[in-house]
DNA sequence: GGCCAGGCACAGC
DNA sequence: GCTGTGCATGGC
């Protein structure tokens, strides 16, 4: 079995990649990690910037914005609707629990952090964690379907985990740290999204290509 | 024109 | 607990 510090060392010798995630504050991390859900990343990327067009990317006046006004400024990303609830919800929870601060939300104790995040409406496992490191730079490993398919057909995954037992794996092969786990989900997405797709032995990213180099010793 | 994209919630079993 | 379904747009 090859082991996952190995992996990452394979994909990063053949991906140029930093801190990743493309945004101007941690709280345009979280607008961003609610509007890519289901959804391609141009598509948000239209969404941001009609907000920031708006002076809308702040969290008081997200939160007391006419609802429909705001499900027009994020139309773009899909699921415009949901989204905007979801969206408000948040930032109305940052400012009456936490004085609207995102900080005094992410620095809490970690697991404390995370099950509040998952307690909030349109916050699941990937979109707690997505926030938590590149928001808040806690060391909380993303996994998503990306690294479900690329693991699986890596043989590193059976297929049948549910999220946390995922996430521990992760967790307990790969040192604790921010920019590590941000470069780490980063080169998983980046490898699946350039090589899986385009080739045309592609079957739902289970791609002999992707998961022959990942494998093969360099 | 069909399929997919960096999910989530909820109903029904 | 697991599975199916709704949510919606834009690019290829």
């Amino acid at each position: 079995m090859v082991g996952l510090m190995t992996i990452y060392e394979r994909l990063q010798k053949q991906h140029q990649m930093d801190g990743w995630w493309p945004a101007e504050s941690p709280f345009e991390v979280v607008v961003g990690a609610f509007l890519t859900q289901n959804t391609n990343w141009n598509n948000v990327e239209k969404a941001l910037v009609n907000l920031r067009d708006a002076k809308a990317l702040e969290i008081t006046t997200l939160a007391q914005m006419p609802r429909q006004e705001l499900e027009q400024l994020i139309r773009p990303s899909g699921f415009f609707r949901q989204k905007a609830q979801r969206l408000q919800h948040f930032c109305q929870h940052l400012l009456h629990q936490h004085e609207g601060s995102l900080e005094h939300l992410l620095r809490q104790e970690l697991d404390s952090a995370r099950q509040e995040l998952l307690g909030l409406s349109g916050i699941g496992h990937e979109t707690a964690d997505s926030i938590l490191l590149y928001a808040g730079a806690r060391p909380s490993f993303v996994i998503d379907s990306y690294t479900r398919r690329l693991f699986g057909r890596l043989g590193v995954l059976a297929g049948n985990e549910k999220y946390d037992q995922i996430r521990q794996i992760f967790m307990a092969a790969v040192p604790a740290e921010v920019l590590l786990y941000k470069i780490y989900h980063a080169l998983i997405v980046t490898h699946c999204k350039e090589l899986c797709r385009k080739s045309p032995l592609c079957q739902q990213c289970f791609c002999a290509d992707i998961c022959d180099y990942a494998l093969k010793a360099t």
